[in-house]
DNA sequence: GTTGAAAATACACATTT
DNA sequence: AAATGTGTATTTTCAAC
């Protein structure tokens, strides 16, 4: 299931990150080679699992999410089924765009974007309600630096 | 700047979410129009900045990118050129995922992915030798619970 | 918003180097 | 393996209604 990826490879990457609405002369041109080629290890790294999801990226703004919080999660629950249902509750709010177990101190981080206070709120009760949470610390973004996709190549 | 966004153009975003790659006349099937008034919202919202970069998920471990750490700073400078070139700093490192100005006791979180701990190492050293940063934890990320770029429409 | 159709483009493969 | 060329199908884009 490893995949062996050149510089080809990395360049073709490269320009479907950049932009994948791009066509297969197109990126043909810019990393240095011809159709075939190009199509061949784009299938072969779609295949691979390597190449994911093709999506367009939104503005959570003007779609009226325009609060973002960090959600650092202490707990003292570490059995298999309560970690299940935590897992479940987080993978089932869309709301909760990414979430992490860590190493350390403390045990989960979440992001989490929702239109506003108190529907972070909402989502709060509803969290601790489903599953016991020992201690949470929410962390709000008042501006957003960088967010990118773009995986350093 | 403000779109106003009718219950047609969030099923058009979301599918454009789902698969970015769907031609108009499947998007229109599916959201129960046709190729037209589609193709014109989507133009509509593309010019409005509200479709942002069309692009692909990558996995990142398969790229070896393996180590995810969340970064928190606190910092006691809070002067504007501090500031820019702190900004300028995270911006222009591509390993640098995502970077927010917090709320309250902390005041910056990173996200930043690289290949192994010594590149966190690495990034760590280069970031405080070119800006001055209080305080520093590093959270690492044994598991990527959840991670997506589909925002709740 | 619908239909239709011209023009452009993409894919997938055969042939050649 | 890669480049080139090509048939076929699809898609985009736009005009007319």
């Amino acid at each position: 299931m490893t995949v062996r990826i050149d510089d080809m490879d990395r360049k073709i990457l490269s320009q479907l990150q950049e932009d994948a609405s791009q066509s297969l002369d197109e990126i043909a041109r810019k990393v240095g080679s011809s159709k075939t080629p190009v199509w061949n290890r784009i299938r072969k790294m779609k295949e691979a699992g390597l190449i994911g999801r093709q999506t367009v990226l939104l503005d959570p703004e003007a779609l009226g999410l325009e609060a973002c919080f960090f959600v650092l999660i202490r707990t003292s629950e570490h059995e298999a089924d309560w970690q299940n249902r935590f897992l479940n509750a987080l993978r089932a709010r869309p709301e909760v765009l990414e979430a992490h177990r860590l190493a350390g101190d403390i045990d989960y981080i979440l992001k989490v974007r929702v239109p506003n206070a108190r529907a972070y709120d909402a989502f709060y009760q509803a969290l601790i309600s489903e599953v016991k949470i020992h201690n949470v610390t929410a962390l709000l973004s008042m501006e957003e630096i960088k967010s990118t996709t773009l995986l350093p190549l």
